[in-house]
DNA sequence: GTCTATATAATGATAGAC
DNA sequence: GTCTATCATTATATAGAC
């Protein structure tokens, strides 16, 4: 197993493991024993625990970038492509109700931490919101297209912690089918 | 400091620490040097850890309904009590943008912990949920009074993450003024 | 590049003096 | 009811053999 190859498997455990329990709560030994290498042999790919973390948001930050340029081809026009968004809630549906969103649940996690890398963690929403606010500027809502994004990101926010509070699968298709709904009051309804 | 007391001072100073540094983070040693008591007089009051957020928990709950019970009295009509959840945003705007919300991200740690007292975290939820339910079946929506409270939570769940991870006050008060136009939609238009 | 062994610090928790 | 002293465990991190 070549030196790339590990360090990339210690990542993507990493990714998972800080998703599904948390970064403080996930230990190296947790991340070895799924890699499947010792604690000791860690700290040749990384000198600290933060390291993995910004290594974690890098990955997360690429794969992010890669299935916004896929949408901008794929949805045909910008609302099919603020579609897309919108359905990763049912998409992930199944984790969302175990775990909340990953971008969200980080942010506030290393907010709380008063962590360096909250930065970072929040260039993950940025990505987000600047790729909806051109959507919504090629709608022509070239004045409050940024408020739009965010809004639309605050939504999905917020239907991703309830979902997950309450467990319940249902509630995310309920308000999916509503942020559809709101979707369309603002196709050519610029001002 | 009789024995009531100092358990109070360790429950509060607990529920500020779980609030503002998380459950996890926050250490026995850390609670002790607020409260200044030793580590060990710890052991008097509470068993374990978890002790102390059942503990935290309970308090938050009463907190909660005495707060409701107080909208329910000070809001003249179901809209101003309505009114009265969606302005705690603007009134904890400050811990909101540096911390999120409390019940929010505690329920989110505890769910990625697996902790057993997620259930009772989730109780939160459900007393604004059903005390919004209700103030929305006095304004005539009796079938989808339940939805609407769940949307409400989400929206405001939103708010608080999204402020949190921009650091952004003036967002807070942009989807405030927007929520109390989704709210007035909602008079008088029963179904 | 990977391992074992170990250092060091912090954690939750206990025992017993006062 | 509060303290000091201490234990067991776990965590991050290091050193050095292979």
């Amino acid at each position: 197993m070549s030196d790339k190859s590990t360090r990339a498997h210690i990542v993507e455990a990493a990714d998972q493991l800080f998703y599904q329990q948390g970064f403080e709560h996930t230990s190296f030994a947790h991340i070895a024993e799924v890699v499947k290498i010792s604690r000791g042999n860690f700290y040749y790919h990384f000198k600290t625990k933060d390291e993995i973390l910004d290594a974690v948001i890098y990955l997360r930050l690429s794969k992010t970038q890669i299935m916004l340029d896929k949408w901008l081809i794929e949805g045909g026009t910008p609302v099919e492509r603020i579609r897309c968004f919108i359905n990763i809630l049912i998409l992930n549906r199944e984790k969302i109700k175990h775990f909340g969103c990953p971008v969200g649940t980080l942010t506030s996690e290393l907010a709380k931490l008063k962590h360096a890398a909250q930065k970072d963690a929040t260039k993950l929403f940025s990505l987000f919101r600047f790729w909806l606010k051109s959507q919504f500027q090629l709608l022509g809502h070239m004045k409050n297209a940024d408020e739009l994004a965010m809004h639309l990101l605050a939504r999905s926010q917020g239907v991703a912690t309830m979902a997950c509070a309450f467990n319940d699968e249902k509630f995310i298709k309920q308000e999916v089918t509503q942020l559809y709904e709101w979707l369309d009051h603002y196709v050519d309804s610029a001002t």
